[in-house]
DNA sequence: CATGAATGAGGCTTCATTCAT
DNA sequence: GATGAATGAAGCCTCATTCAT
């Protein structure tokens, strides 16, 4: 028997290639660099992927899928209210980037990407559409208070959905740029302010 | 005397090679582009730059200068509430960037340069000082308003000044990344929520 | 395994530099040059050396050791007096550098990258190393005859080396100058000078 | 009246260059170290040298045509016996050369510039005819010695005067390896047995 | 005459990718 | 399949030289 092809190797691969990319920005990673922490020769990598993009766009779909994965598991757990999931929600996604905050770094490579790589569009794309059912999720959660009668405000679910996510990513950017700042705290302060906000009867007006 | 020194020539070439670096990032950036788009040679980059990390430091500075400059014009619009000034200033933020979009991919830019760039440690830091002051300026509006009595909130003005920020930040990546979402008006119904949280006289306490 | 390392690649590198180096001198070589003549590619040498200087200071090295090993040799012929050794070993020099008298080019390029190099340091301390040994060993060989009552005279051992030395180095200078030039003959015609001035019983002072 | 041109500018400049050069050797000088050194502009270097190489030589020149001058003077001092006029000679040349062993690294570029420079034949030229002309003065002294008897070798004056001179010219460049070394006592002492050697009258005959 | 800002040819070096083993 | 030696395109930067002032 010929030796098998390890299915594991791939994966493998893209987390040794994680790690590499999330210390070194793309342009700093060597490939060389990824087959060593990967354990294997740097021939091995072209084996499964086609190039150095394609690598990235594999690491790339990689955390994507595993962040909508935990998300979704996330979303599963029960609760009382809208209000209560959504603060539940935000804890829970926290938490889970806190550990990895420097793989956080690895979102900054990937915007970055879509300006930068000849395969820009595809990043675009991606990036796009996991935002877009992202925030869908969220407003959804923000419409069933208001259809619950939970929220009385008169926002756009979309609308706020896209604040709360642009700030819990802009909370772990502040902390991986500064180890002392508490993403946790801040979010969760912020969270009351807005759910406050969504519940008040009777929103001020701007005059 | 020789050719006389043009004092606008070191500024033109920073803004050449912020048109540049925004269009193609820091790694796909040739030197030989900037001087084309400066329309100068090649080598008089290094007359006035000793190299393309240090080009790309000036225009991160630049950025930031200008950025904190508008800000603080922005700062001066007297109002006669907090929340009006906030509203205002927020306002102001995005109605400041969202002409300049495509800049903003540079942001991205120099964040990825927190990682990639030898230099790395002095852009950091020059990133985390910009982030306090912003914060502490938008702080201090917040305690303002809890010191007149307009907010009875409970919390932390700096934390919530960490997420408002983001939130800005966040809105405006969204919309460079997509044409069709409108971060003004996002911006101000997350803040309408904001504000109302803020002025409730019983915070909702998390259970 | 990938293309089979071939353990000679290395010298055959340093040969072919040694040549480039001797016909261009140092500032004068390309490295695409050296390749060439080495037969590979560009961005091989750079497998195998840091740099351009490291590739010089290997040809440096090569060629001393090179020097020493048949300097060695040279001494290990037997001979009845330290008069005839030292005959003998001074023509031995002489013919061995005659026919590479282009490599002495090198040589040269080594005595200016002791001022012009970064790592001139290095250059200098090898070559004063090497100069310390050859001269201790002539030291050795004139003591000897010191020591069997072959010489007579006063002179410093040391010194005379250092002048003999000097006098082999300028003399194959000279011919490597004027092809005309006969370093052989004069070198013999010194040394039946100087070992008569050894020999002699009654050293004429200087008044 | 205008500006006169200052006549001595052009030798302040190969001044200045020769320090430079001597300091940096050939490539690492910059005109612009020379300009700076010179206290004039880098352009006006150009008006009175055509290139860098051009200037190189205009110092090779002046530092030749000096030494030429400098010995010529040696040459004058009376002396009573062929011997004591090359002792004389000998022990002027050293120490002439002696203070200014820094300014001997230039030596070591104009060799190096003999195989390097496109314009290196003229070098060489030059080189050559300042070598044989003062061969031929060192064995007309030598010669002299045989005419009045006070030789009675039979060595070839020639031979014997390359020998000297490359004996100097080592000794020398020993002393600028090595601040510890002593050329005017190795000098010294090697002129004495060469002496002893020349007034023998039972040439040893090689066998 | 003098200057020094501007220039761009040229060279070293890096590193993704290939391919013989 | 796996490997890593070999490759060469590509880019940053230097610096001699020019020329407008």
């Amino acid at each position: 028997m010929a030796r098998k092809a390890d299915p594991t190797k791939k994966d493998r691969i893209i987390e040794a290639a994680a790690r590499v990319f999330a210390r070194k920005g793309y342009t700093g990673t060597l490939m060389a660099l990824v087959a060593q922490e990967a354990g294997i020769g740097k021939g091995t990598i072209y084996e499964y992927f086609r190039s150095k993009e394609a690598l990235f766009y594999a690491v790339f779909e990689h955390l994507m899928i595993s962040a909508g994965t935990q998300m979704q598991a996330a979303m599963t757990a029960a609760a009382d209210s809208s209000a209560l999931r959504l603060q539940a929600l935000a804890d829970t996604l926290i938490r889970m980037w806190l550990p990895k905050l420097d793989h956080y770094s690895l979102v900054m490579e990937f915007w970055s990407a879509t300006t930068t790589l000849p395969g820009r569009r595809r990043f675009k794309k991606a990036f796009r559409a996991a935002y877009a059912e992202f925030r869908d999720v969220i407003a959804d959660l923000i419409q069933c208070g208001y259809d619950t009668g939970e929220f009385s405000a008169s926002a756009d679910p979309h609308q706020i959905a896209s604040a709360l996510i642009g700030c819990w990513d802009a909370l772990l950017l502040q902390a991986w740029l500064d180890p002392d700042f508490d993403p946790l705290d801040a979010s969760r302060q912020h969270m009351q302010l807005l759910l406050q906000g969504l519940s008040s009867s009777q929103p001020t007006e701007a005059p």
